[in-house]
DNA sequence: AAACTAAAACGCGTTGTTTCGTATTTTTAA
DNA sequence: TTAAAAATACGAAACAACGCGTTTTAGTTT
């Protein structure tokens, strides 16, 4: 599966990443601040709840973090990254799903876990995030390598899973598969997000199994 | 249907926005020259096949159209609004479909015409567009009501006749439908462009038309 | 006379970077 | 064992560069 973007380093073993940021490879001088960090990512989150990711700007979570800018700059490449660090820091965001007993099953909860994630607050965040990814190249490989690709791939595998086990049409893409189960909750999130409700999650991710179905 | 949006005069006809922008509602003194109109717009375009919508700035325009600023400000409420028009002057952009024999292939036709917009450099703009009006209110209001709330209106339009004679599922959520038929185009848009090629257009819509048959 | 035109300059706010003096930790060496 | 040196972190402040929408100016077209 696809490993974490590197710049997210555990407290005490920092990585090495050609093109998002340089990481110190030593554990020589002082250490970074851990409550700087999670300021950093409360007050991003705190913030977001007001604003769009395009308005927010570094100072002003440095400001609401009382952190210099210096500080976010050193350890993330750019706002897009520290976004997406202070999402998934969340509690809750990621939780595991229990065991599926088959491949229909997998599908129709993973289809549940992400429009859960989609509805309210993060929805919206995320859909920026995405937004954002389409003009800057930067963002682009954060959205993608921390959150759409391993989404993806999940899905995908599912669905391959599912093809070998004579559950879907083998006759089908699987990336045209990943577009009909997760083209209308994207396009849904992007046009009508009030929609991404209770009803939709219900209903939905039944609804798309059977799209892809033998 | 829906109206285009207000902004968006005619040569001769100037009419009134209560939201948009203030036109002039007399005919006295020095009309608009339309040589100024035709050079933003055709600036507009060339510049954006080189980079994005966010990129471009209106001063960057007026300097290639070789227009001052005030000209494009007096004639559009911001950025959103040239894009979007310079966009529709295009022409081919807007060329009428030929009379479906049913709403199956009326569908089918609507679904391929929006594929080939999208497939090239006008779907990039279009994708930047779309992502602006995420955390843009005002390019929201462009967006949708020039461009994509007649789209969808059109599509459902024939979802419902379909409905009727029933040639599609009549217990198919109208608003799902739409989701069901434009989601994945445009999260192909989004997440993998390059992909949104020939050989998509000709399988595509055939596939989504049977995902709402009766 | 009215409404337009291009061009230039304006103040404002935001951006990412750099510089500053200081704090904390590890390494070195007495 | 302990104390100085080296390394890296820290927050605050100042920096130049840029695009924004507005305003001013002087000239043009109907």
């Amino acid at each position: 599966m696809t490993q974490p973007a590197a710049y997210i380093n555990d407290e005490d073993t920092p990585k090495q990443d050609s093109t998002l940021k340089v990481v110190p490879n030593t554990k020589k001088g002082r250490p970074r601040s851990t409550k700087s960090k999670n300021a950093i990512l409360k007050a991003t989150n705190s913030l977001l709840l007001h604003m769009s990711v395009q308005e927010l700007s570094i100072e002003a979570i440095a400001k609401k973090a009382k952190v210099g800018k210096t500080t976010i700059y050193r350890w993330w490449p750019n706002k897009t990254a520290v976004v997406m660090d202070a999402l998934i820091s969340q509690p809750g965001i990621q939780s595991p799903l229990p065991t599926p007993k088959n491949n229909t099953e997998a599908i129709i909860m993973q289809l549940d876990k992400l429009i859960r994630m989609l509805d309210g607050n993060n929805g919206e965040t995320i859909a920026q995030l995405f937004s954002e990814a389409q003009a800057d190249e930067k963002a682009q490989k954060i959205f993608s390598g921390t959150f759409l690709t391993p989404l993806l791939d999940a899905i995908e595998f599912s669905v391959q899973e599912g093809q070998k086990a004579r559950e879907f049409r083998g006759s089908l893409d699987p990336k045209m598969a990943i577009d009909l189960l997760c083209g209308p909750i994207f396009f849904r999130l992007m046009s009508r997000p009030a929609d991404l409700n209770e009803e939709f999650r219900e209903t939905y991710p039944k609804e798309a199994v059977r799209l892809i179905s033998a």
